[in-house]
DNA sequence: GGGCGCTGTCATCTG
DNA sequence: CTCAGATGACAGCGC
């Protein structure tokens, strides 16, 4: 029955298909809403795919095993399916140009022989799942393997052009497998699983075993036992193996000796969150993913609606429609997204999300927010083309600066006036991000000429000085005294020769030529103990963290000390109270009991358990000690 | 009025 | 040498 549902659910879906490329739309959703995931029609026209938007759903019928996989009329089906996933493999920058490279380069058409038989892959939807999951976890491992294993699930739609011969020996070949094999690998894959759990478990393990192997030594040999001492040698596994226990106990009763381990970015990020009030929606995972993949794309290629500029329609649809977290959930996979934050790219969602979207920024964003001397906080790292702006930096800078990297790269890959390049600098954005930027790099307007520096400068101005004005700070008030179209912030902040050109061409006198050069000292100097501040503060609270890391270790050791300290002790109380027993069962040539007091016993190296006077072991010991009081005598 | 934190500024060093 | 950045020290200001 299921079997019949399915086949003829392809046809229906086939039928849609048809009926959808003569543009007649057809709702098949309530009756795949049961089978398949709701398919939406999109807006592309005849050449537009039916996707299955909620990305989860989408996964449980990932690589087609629910779908029957030689349905050729299904290839836009695949086709878009495998485009979502390969989207969805954005967040693993290394699995993205492998795959997507294979599968936009021609279509191959069926020949049919590998249409003969189905795999029998929708027969259990355990297997499903697993090699669903570990498909996509393993395709960073084993390309090989996970990729032909891939192929071969979609090849009724295209094949890759690269590795043709390649993956087509694996694709005849995985053709051919029948469910006994499918089962085998299900089987491996869950033996690989067993073997990483294994591998979890050997560091625990292996304590126990160093534990173990610490015990007392094992029982009594080369000695001829009487039944007593049966007892008793059993009694002693028992107490060893308790000491083993006991020993095993106490290291699960210790707490994991660091408890926490917060980073530093992720205090700033917590501070940040709770010191500012953004929209909730601009500080979600899924806007941080995007914000990721803006900033590793060619801000050409998302202007050319490439994948993530797709995503960052998802992004500004959601945010703006007020989304549900729930169907936030179901439009993206946030197992990626979660990987992808945890790359240490969190702080990147301070980017405006009016910057991803291509749009302009707020033109009438006021620069001097919040310091009386103008020259605020928010202009450090707001360059435009700073020099330390390359596609580079992204990887070898902190997440708060390189979020302005990109942000800046992406302003001048516009081709904007760089005074459109100054107004979209959400000062917003700096005040968050300014716990994250270690750079603090000076804006620059470093890929303007001269002349359109100043013409879009003078621009700015004169949309400035149509604002309300701030309250000037002195070094403010003097360059307005001069009569200077430029503001205090902009002479700190213009490059250098910009600068040197400014004060050639004005014909200042030499007072105003100083006084120029020190407003942009004093300014450049501001921006310079503001980010010191801020990085020692850095510096202090990360050494703060580390300080109370180590002081939750020293305490779990000092601890760890007491419990095996007291283990110890217990050990050899029960020890002697064993000697004692045992002692007090032994007789000696004479057929008299043992005194304890004048015997012990004595557990050698290998195992031996010998009956001895407590004078020899004292002696032993005695000169043992003399021994070592004369090489420590020597040493001097 | 003194303490404290923040901020701007200066001097100096470094790259 | 110039410039930019970093940093210690100091002063002013507000709480």
């Amino acid at each position: 029955m299921h079997h019949m549902k399915k086949y003829f659910t392809e046809g229906l879906i086939q039928f849609t298909i048809l009926l959808s490329l003569l543009g007649v739309r057809v709702d098949v959703d309530t009756y795949l809403s049961g089978y398949f995931s709701p398919l939406i029609e999109t807006d592309g026209g005849p050449s537009s795919a039916f996707i299955q938007t909620p990305f989860h759903h989408y996964r449980d019928t990932a690589a087609g095993y629910q779908v029957h996989p030689k349905c050729p009329e299904l290839d836009y089906f695949f086709t878009s399916r495998r485009l979502l996933n390969e989207v969805r493999a954005l967040g693993s920058p290394a699995r993205f140009p492998t795959r997507v490279s294979a599968w936009l380069v021609h279509l191959v058409p069926d020949d049919g022989s590998d249409a003969g038989e189905p795999h029998d892959l929708s027969g259990d939807p355990d297997d499903e799942e697993i090699n669903d999951d570990d498909h996509r976890e393993e395709d960073d491992h084993r390309t090989g393997e996970g990729f032909g294993r891939s192929v071969s699930h979609d090849s009724t739609v295209s094949r890759p052009c690269c590795a043709a011969g390649e993956l087509s020996k694996e694709e005849t070949l995985l053709n051919q497998v029948n469910e006994e094999e499918e089962e085998e690998v299900v089987k491996d894959e869950r033996g690989q699983e067993d073997s990483l759990n294994q591998l979890t478990q050997s560091s625990t393990l292996e304590q126990e075993d160093l534990l173990g192997s610490s015990t007392l030594p094992p029982p009594l040999s080369g000695l001829e036992l009487p039944p007593q001492w049966q007892d008793f040698l059993s009694e002693f596994d028992d107490f060893d193996s308790m000491v083993t226990q006991r020993m095993s106990d106490l290291e699960s009763e210790l707490p994991n000796p660091i408890s926490y381990d917060v980073s530093l970015q992720d205090a700033m990020v917590s501070r940040r969150d709770t010191a500012h009030s953004r929209p909730a929606s601009s500080r979600t995972p899924l806007f941080r993913l995007e914000s990721t993949n803006s900033s590793h794309s060619d801000p050409s290629q998302s202007s050319a609606g490439a994948l993530p500029s797709s995503l960052f329609c998802l992004s500004g649809n959601s945010s703006r429609n007020d989304t549900s977290p729930s169907q936030m959930g179901g439009y993206l996979d946030e197992a990626v997204f979660d990987h992808i934050n945890m790359l240490d790219l969190g702080n990147l969602d301070t980017i405006d999300p009016q910057m991803l979207d291509g749009r302009e920024g707020d033109m009438d964003t006021p620069w001097l927010e919040d310091s009386d001397s103008g020259l605020s906080l928010e202009s450090s790292s707001r360059s435009p083309a700073s020099p330390s702006v390359s596609s580079d930096s992204f990887y070898e800078d902190e997440g708060g600066a390189t979020g302005y990297s990109s942000e800046a790269e992406s302003l001048s890959s516009k081709g904007g006036a760089c005074a459109a390049a100054y107004r979209d600098w959400s000062p917003v954005n700096l005040v968050e991000n300014v716990w994250h930027d270690h750079t603090y790099s000076t804006p620059q307007a470093q890929n303007c000429t001269s002349s359109s520096w100043f013409t879009a400068i003078k621009q700015e101005v004169m949309s400035e000085d149509e604002a309300e004005p701030e309250e000037m700070s002195r070094d403010e008030r003097r360059v307005q005294s001069l009569g200077l179209p430029f503001s205090a912030f902009q002479i700190v902040n213009m490059p250098v020769e910009n600068f040197l050109e400014l004060l050639d061409s004005q014909n200042l006198s030499g007072s105003e030529v100083t006084l120029l050069r020190d407003v942009r000292r004093r300014g450049k100097n501001k921006l310079a103990a503001q980010n010191c501040r801020k990085r020692k503060l850095d510096t202090i609270l990360t050494l703060q963290g580390e300080v109370d890391g180590l002081s939750v270790k020293r305490d779990a050791l000092l601890r760890q000390r007491s419990h095996t300290a007291k283990a110890l002790s217990a050990a050899a109380e029960r020890f002697e109270t064993l000697s004692q027993t045992v002692l007090s069962q032994l007789r000696d040539e004479y057929g008299h009991p043992l005194n304890p007091e004048h015997y012990t016993l004595h557990c050698s190296a290998n195992g031996r358990v010998m009956v001895q006077p407590r004078s020899i072991t004292t002696s032993r010991t005695m000169t043992g000690s003399k021994t070592m009081k004369r090489k420590k005598n020597k040493k001097p």
